[in-house]
DNA sequence: TTGAAAGCGCTAACAA
DNA sequence: TTGTTAGCGCTTTCAA
């Protein structure tokens, strides 16, 4: 059925060993054998097998990503987008991506261990570090290859890609701050999560700059879906001294911050401002469009899978770790760039 | 360094296919010499290794799934949930999942082509099937096995799961004109999509089923993208005599949709209704929450991938064709449940 | 320039 | 019950 190497060395009455060197282009095949093996590989449409290609060579060109998601609803928009960036990547250098679901958790760590030891993998890309991160112990403890996107706590001798969270939200919080807002809400991710510390050190600096402090009791975590973003923020508004803006760490608690806000029927921007960050497609179009910070997602899905792909050739990977700096992105939904709306309710910025 | 069947068979002092066998758990091995092997095999951490099995067992016990998508900024919530059915379906059953990404065209055949030949899987997951599709064609064409999301135009002589786009476009018609609306416009998917025609088809039905029809004008091809919706709406609300009801017939273009009304100072639901289809977690908070048809994603993919590995097993697959009823999910962006709009402005739904 | 032989790690037919 | 042999399809010494 399948065409071999050796079909054509049948065919050619040559050996499988010269077949074998003459598609691979060696220079110690006659130049006729050559050209008669690889019109007979053509018309014959002959792929190498390549799980035999694999099983010889001890590798399997193959980069694994395990998302760690949880439950059916699963629908983060910005994973897909990382997602294509490694694929690409990925594509374009030949490897395949291998990729699965798996929450966090002790099932997760086997999941890993699985693939490592049945040599179904030849490298990790690891997304949303955790500040204490078992995959990267792991990984790092056996020296299995890896490229995180984000960074841990503690000692961090490893390869990876991060946004400066510190950053973003530092100017997400000063960019509040400099509309006139004091009573500043942050719908905050998992503490366990890296970036959870960065993004609330960020804000906690731009508030510190201007001699405020974020109160603990607006700090609320969330689970980063826009469903808890919308209940926190309603718990929020409900309050006695409901703040006057809300500064969600990702998107989609932001777009869920915004519908709770206007199901009270106050008005983004106007009432209560909101902000994000990731900035995913959805954040452009959203009503009124989501100030945020900007990550080149795909680009960074990119960039890892490429840094992966050089450790895993052995070439040189300098810079090893990036720090990316982010970027602020101001639209409507922080009472900047109102102009669309003062006409309608002739509001501006309410200042508590 | 890694553990294999020979090293087990050394220190075992059997020889290497009595390991194999133990392992396997063939009964013709002797009850001491399996639990030797299996003892020594724990302690030795052995894991089988992939690659040399399957090249053995010639079969990859791997999954293709190509998502036909373009550029960088993907990021469809469909997509994402889809994708984590199929991944755990297929990890539940030791099923690996290689996902890569190509736009449909050209290279897409290619792709499938090279997975094919190179036997880097044993099957596909066909998604959005276009009524001319030489995916499946070239695959039913050499017998490859594969199960799609989706139907596809004449001959359907192979497996899939869809929803019933007739059904489920029928039901927004009939629930927007009981509403009182006739003049509604549809935001529509690229024609060669095969359940572009399914959707028009079932608004055109329940149109018909009233006398009415569906104005050429007001039919409108986007690309699924909320950004289509928005433009495309824009262009709507412009239009000398605009629409009082927009049928999208995904979710996504129908946020773009409620984008560009509020963005008109209209009111979603009052001014202009607008209707989804996917039912993604978004549409339920978003603002307002969005009516649309609800396809079980999640479990479409769980489905399609069940179906699947019961192909590759040989066992039997019945149904091979699974066409879902849809479910209408009514919330307020059609004006239907304005209760808790109508206190604020007053308004009821608009009859044209 | 070419081919024979060995081996990647595993399974399976067959014989003992 | 166990081991020998062969082979999956490929790459890579090594000798001719």
């Amino acid at each position: 059925m399948a065409v071999t190497l050796k079909e054509i060395a049948r065919r050619t009455g040559k050996s499988i060993t010269t077949v074998s060197r003459a598609l691979a282009g060696y220079d110690d095949v006659g130049a006729e054998t050559k050209t008669l093996v690889r019109r007979v590989a053509d018309e014959l449409g002959y792929t190498p097998n390549l799980l035999a290609q694999r099983l010889q060579k001890r590798r399997s060109d193959t980069i694994g990503l395990i998302l760690p998601t949880f439950g059916p609803r699963f629908s983060d928009p910005f994973f897909s987008e990382f997602l294509a960036g490694v694929g690409n990547m990925a594509a374009e250098h030949g490897y395949d991506l291998l990729v699965s679901t798996q929450p966090p958790g002790e099932r997760e760590l086997q999941v890993y261990r699985q693939k490592v030891q049945s040599r179904q993998v030849d490298g990790f890309v690891i997304v949303r570090t955790r500040r204490q991160d078992a995959r990267i112990r792991y990984l790092r403890e056996i020296g299995f290859p890896f490229v995180a996107f984000g960074r841990i706590e503690g000692d961090m001798d490893f390869p990876f890609v991060d946004v400066d969270g510190i950053q973003g939200m530092r100017m997400i919080g000063e960019h509040l701050i400099g509309l006139g807002h004091r009573r500043i809400a942050c719908l905050a991710p998992p503490a366990d999560l890296s970036f959870a510390e960065h993004r609330l050190i960020g804000l906690r600096q731009a508030l510190a700059t201007y001699g405020l402090e974020l109160a603990d009791s607006l700090v609320r975590p969330g689970d980063l879906t826009q469903k808890s973003g919308y209940q926190i923020t309603l718990q929020l508004l409900d309050s006695v001294q409901p703040p006057t803006a809300i500064a969600a760490c990702n998107d989609l608690m932001a777009l869920g911050a915004m519908s709770a806000i206007q199901e009270r029927r106050l008005i983004v921007g106007r009432d209560v401002a909101v902000t994000g960050f990731d900035d995913i497609p959805m954040a452009e179009h959203s009503h009124p469009p989501l100030t945020t910070v900007h990550q080149p997602i795909y680009q960074i899905g990119k960039t890892v899978c490429d840094m992966l792909i050089r450790l895993l050739k052995g070439l040189d990977v300098t810079p090893h770790q990036v720090i990316l700096a982010p970027k602020l992105m101001v639209r409507q939904s922080c009472g900047a760039n109102m102009h669309r709306f003062t006409t309608e309710k002739g509001g501006g910025v309410t200042i508590a």
